[in-house]
DNA sequence: GGTATTCATGAATAATACTCATAACAGGAA
DNA sequence: TTCCTGTTATGAGTATTATTCATGAATACC
């Protein structure tokens, strides 16, 4: 009944004085001004104004809808420009879900550089799902997925966003340091350090040790990428990591990473997205963060 | 842009579940509630809502619109009950100002019982005017005036609330206490004690001594009624004031009244306001409070 | 008094909101 | 699959509402 359209009247009215002035303000007539408040009385059954000689003049109930107005037109307005940002693809809410450890440590940094670029968008990141990362994307519950698997669907886009290899890390002093490569075989009578993830999951089976038709001696999940590298250093096992993971890890630690095999194992780190959703600037702008920074990695460790 | 309507429409959706039931709600086809938003998603250039399955969700920017709605909804609503009650003269601040002493007495009676009566209506009391009584009035400084003179104006109008004589208070130990009523002779031998207002507004003097040419040996004025009750107690001069108010006062003080010559002063106390706001119940409401009580006064002392 | 300014009003026009009919789509059941 | 049901989307036509235009009435100012 009472529409934002006649508190803009009320206000223009207040503001300008007369309802001439509020007219031109508001770019319509005096008279189409006087036909809505006239409306709005009948429907109110209250007078709003009243003709002070030849001006207008709030009543109380005019008073009343002014400062109505005055509460409720800016709380639109800021929703308005809200909404054409989240149009515009400049704010929103990027909620983002991971599904490998190493993913995760590469996400914080393109966050912290995509945080700077777009002031407007929050991030939200996700790493439990009650289901799994594709699920997730699909029921809405994320908007993007960080995976190093690629499992195609018809209504999701898959952008690459680093290549990189893996490699094996042990302790400087550990006596396969002095090699460059390291065999199945040799690998097989290591421990291996593993993030929690069912063996399915562990690239370092499925291909390098599986053809082999090898195990590793012992096997143990570790929660955490630092622990994981401590035991490495002190030769309680050997773990595998990006490359550039590793090269990181080595400024801090007392470690040499070795490649797998002759032929190494190549992944790819994807960035998965409902295919609607490749409109939204945020999210190309994430994405080609993304490009960017795994670019800079290739460059430091020399590639 | 953003309408209340629309608001509505986003609200009802999130209540409801589905559009059709939506549309049910708000008693219009579901056809309109599409046709409505994609309006709004055109002019915002953003999704509100998108289809999931057969029903709607409400995406980001649709969710922001719906706490915007159940932000500002409210207020639209209280507002218009607010002014509803307004309308119907339920609602409102009643200013009321004053011009004589006695008046002033007379009116705390009158609004202890009408805001009883009127919780909605808020009342203001206003007794020191930058101009007139009657200038308050026209220059709406003031809603209704409480004044014993009727002062002609076509834009206002009077309503009598009561009829009263004067009377002269004098100690009960004074000479004059045996008398029935006082000459205008015995009258200016007299100290007069009077409200500290201008002479010509005195009807002790307009409507008495100076019909007989006379002035009291010697006037005092005095800013309270009690004051003058106990200065007139212990003789210090005599006072004129209405029989009601002075019935009162000689419940607590050893006074004497005295009918003012021998066919006394006769007033009337009038409520003045704008003409148009005859119309306006609670000001309607306040005038019959005010006749109601000076008829329980005049029934007290026994006319 | 005449003039300029302002608001009110009625009629005509323009814009918009709404409905109706129907299409398109999804999910569940046979 | 195919049909059935319940949902939203869409185009066309109708109804409603908003706006303008032209004019009248009131008022303030010179």
């Amino acid at each position: 009944m009472i529409e934002n359209k006649h508190l803009k009247i009320i206000q223009a009215l207040h503001i300008n004085g007369t309802l001439t002035e509020a007219a031109n303000a508001l770019f319509l007539t005096q008279s189409a001004l006087s036909h809505q408040i006239s409306y709005l009385e009948k429907k109110l059954e209250v007078k709003l104004w009243e003709r002070e000689g030849r001006n207008l003049r709030l009543t109380q109930a005019g008073e009343v809808l002014l400062k109505t107005a005055q509460q409720v037109l800016p709380v639109i307005e800021q929703t308005e420009q809200t909404l054409k940002a989240y149009g515009e693809g400049r704010q929103g809410i990027l909620r983002i879900g991971v599904e490998c450890h190493p993913c995760y440590e590469w996400l914080l940094g393109v966050i912290s550089i995509f945080l700077e670029k777009m002031p407007d968008v929050d991030i939200d990141l996700i790493n439990k799902f009650q289901f799994s990362g594709m699920e997730g994307l699909l029921n809405q519950h994320i908007d993007i997925l960080v995976t190093p698997d690629m499992e195609i669907h018809d209504k999701v886009h898959y952008d690459t966003v680093a290549e990189y290899e893996l490699v094996v890390l042990v302790s400087d002093k550990h006596t396969l340091a002095k090699k460059e490569f390291i065999t199945a075989q040799e690998l097989a009578k290591e421990t291996l350090l593993h993030f929690p993830v069912p063996n399915e999951r562990l690239d370092i089976l499925n291909h390098f040790l599986n053809a082999a038709k090898l195990k590793p001696v012992q096997m143990k999940g570790v929660e955490s990428i630092e622990l994981m590298l401590q035991m490495t250093e002190f030769g309680r096992g050997v773990c595998v990591l990006p490359e550039w993971l590793a090269e990181e890890s080595m400024k801090k630690h007392a470690l040499k990473s070795l490649q797998i095999g002759t032929k190494s194992i190549h992944k790819e780190l994807y960035i998965a997205m409902r295919k609607p959703d490749t409109e939204i600037k945020y999210i190309q702008e994430f994405v080609q963060t993304g490009k960017d920074l795994a670019n800079k990695k290739l460059e430091s460790i020399g590639k």
